[in-house]
DNA sequence: ACGTTTCTTGACCGTTTAGTCCGAATAAGG
DNA sequence: CCTTATTCGGACTAAACGGTCAAGAAACGT
């Protein structure tokens, strides 16, 4: 009963991702805000509240679904160092599409709010924390399987991976030029025959 | 002749610094900004102009200081190795310490100014580029000494060690755990040995 | 003492902001 | 046909925004 949602609300949710990273979120006006979702603003208040609202909503969308995704490449591949290249390239190779690049940068515009936003901050840490945690049981296995230095020590090398991971991001944003990605990355991983 | 300024005008920019870096640009309100200088409301406009004008005198004075910085630990260093590691070693430790820090992040508020703000884009962009060459002629020079292997690909490696710098600025933002700094550039700086 | 410069304060400006309210149109299901 | 739910657009509000102007006080050199 009653008119049905004219617009997919998850895709809203991903134009959003796109207006906020790009702008920051201080940054989008509501009128900017308003012409990259392609909504009216009624629409908006109705479905998904204030700006700040759907800002978190679509921030919790991004970062559960990222972390999803690289948790299933770490846990589900045999060979550790696999999985682990396995994160980086691809996590490279989305941000040099031009079309699904632009979405990441919601994540830049949330870091930024970290340091007086505590609703954010607590919420960006416990995920933060959750992949580090992945990263760490990763190498572990990696070590009972021989494929990682016995000298290494796991827990600053999974801090290294998992920060390094969101540098990608941030360096993505002020450069598009794929070349700095690719040697990133490159470099980053090579850390993993040592 | 007449009434000499009260307020060193270093001092207030490098206030201004840490205003920026802890709000971003488009966060900080006039009020804010004035509150965080203690300066009167005409002082600013007379003194630096708009808050724009502020915010880019800022900026510039703070990324050209510490670039020269980072330019002379690498060029007046015998050893290459010793260089970079200085490099990494003194930006953690400006990062660990409570009172320095804070000024750091007005990088962050400008880089992600970067995709939207064409001036700020260019000087930055310049910086950058000044930079990663200054990183690859020290690895020539590392190369020429035998401290770096020959198999390094130079141009892959001083565009690593540029970003992964800057890296650290934004980690830093991201975490005040000192540990994570700590295990980032021990890891980084474990590539010098491969 | 006398300009000159800066400092501080508060009032003021036009604009933009996020958010609300209302009315009319448009679909859907019963 | 009628009810319900949604869409759109314009009008509106109150607050905050960046920036300007004016006036008086305070500190300097001559």
């Amino acid at each position: 009963m009653g008119r049905n949602k004219e617009f997919d609300t998850k895709l809203v949710l991903h134009k959003a991702m796109e207006v906020f990273g790009h702008y920051g979120y201080e940054g989008t006006s509501l009128k900017q805000l308003l012409d990259g979702l392609g909504i009216a603003r009624q629409s908006l208040y109705d479905t998904y509240g204030t700006k700040r609202d759907l800002f978190i909503s679509a921030l919790k969308h991004y970062v559960t679904a990222k972390s999803d995704d690289v948790i299933s490449y770490l846990t589900t591949s045999n060979s550790v160092k696999q999985g682990i290249s396995d994160v980086f390239y691809e996590g490279a190779s989305v941000l040099k599409d031009e079309n699904r690049r632009k979405e990441c940068f919601i994540l830049y515009s949330a870091f930024d709010r970290m340091p007086h936003d505590t609703e954010v901050a607590e919420f960006l840490t416990k995920d933060l924390k959750r992949l580090e945690d992945v990263f760490y049981e990763t190498l572990v296995r990696g070590q009972k399987q021989g494929e990682i230095n016995q000298r290494q020590e796991l827990r600053a090398f999974a801090r290294y991976l998992n920060y390094s991971r969101h540098s990608m991001t941030q360096l993505a944003k002020i450069t598009n030029d794929p070349k700095v990605l690719d040697d990133y990355v490159k470099v980053t991983l090579s850390n993993l025959d040592n």
